[in-house]
DNA sequence: ACTTGACTTCAAGTCGACTTGAAGTAATAG
DNA sequence: CTATTACTTCAAGTCGACTTGAAGTCAAGT
């Protein structure tokens, strides 16, 4: 049983982002002291793990449903497989990225835009481009109202 | 020369898009035929070059300095081979948390949390949380003003 | 001459993940 | 018994990269 501000010193994770994950649902104290949050020392674990899917490109919507809000934090087999095929795709994109971009540093052709790996790799960045994913988000919270449309996909952040 | 529909057509890039780029000096229209805004066809690849430097993890504000207003857009090779730095080990990181991920799926220890695979993973993360730049950025446009500070830095980008 | 349709500007909204600031409260130190 | 200090809430701001909407303008077609 800590308190915030020891459970902030032990994470790293400034008070307002613990309080903001609260809120939304990735986290939750076991009860109060006075006003004062008292979290378990487990939600430890659970931040290591939050701070993990992220890297990983997991929203913080996608880890609430996937974590739920078990005590012993399941984690859904699918959804994790899923999520390293995506990264799998990246790291190719990256990679071709990575050397093209190598390729131009020392590339002596007249203009890059002549070269031809310089070509491919504009190839690459036009079919991303073309393929924008259309899904529906539902909001974390329900603070700010409005209901335009933005269809960010997941291939945006990985 | 075209208008910018047939640019928009051309590109595959919406209009509102195309008017933001301008405003924001990514791109040039050379002249208008009444209201309408008139481009020199070479934009296009201009805009194919944009298109690619946001897949390799650069800002907008970077292009624009980058790409400067230039007609021959000359690419600066120290800041692309830094960006070619930055993408290797954003790969190498991906590439383990990959991995790990896949472990995840086929792991038969009792708990994640207690399988070593998956506790590097999370010391990964970790890692990543601790290390967060600071830098000072200047906007892009001054339509907004303020100025509190949040220090996104490359990183979270790429 | 007028309508139409495609453009224009400008301000404001959107999204996710937070941070910031003002105003309030409550456990502890003296 | 009051300060102090550390928390609390809630609303609003931030960032980048755009999109949306209202209101205006203009060239071309009838």
């Amino acid at each position: 049983m800590i308190d915030i501000s020891e459970l902030s010193r032990k994470s790293g994770i400034p008070a307002s982002k613990l309080r903001y994950y609260e809120e939304v649902g990735l986290i939750r104290s076991v009860g109060r002291n006075g006003l004062r949050r008292v979290f378990e020392t487990d939600v430890l674990t659970r931040l290591s793990l939050i701070a993990l899917g992220q890297v990983a490109g997991f929203s913080l919507t996608e880890m609430r449903e996937m974590l739920g809000s078990e005590r012993q934090p399941e984690i859904d087999r699918d959804m994790v497989s899923t999520k390293a095929d995506l990264l799998d795709r990246r790291i190719k994109e990256l990679t071709a990225l990575r050397d093209g971009l190598r390729h131009v540093v020392t590339c002596e052709a007249p203009s890059h835009l002549e070269c031809p790996t310089f070509q491919r790799l504009m190839r690459i960045a036009q079919t991303r481009q073309a393929m924008r994913g259309r899904e529906q988000k539902k909001p974390l919270t329900g603070r700010k109202e409005g209901g335009a449309n933005r269809k960010a996909s997941l291939l945006d952040r990985i």
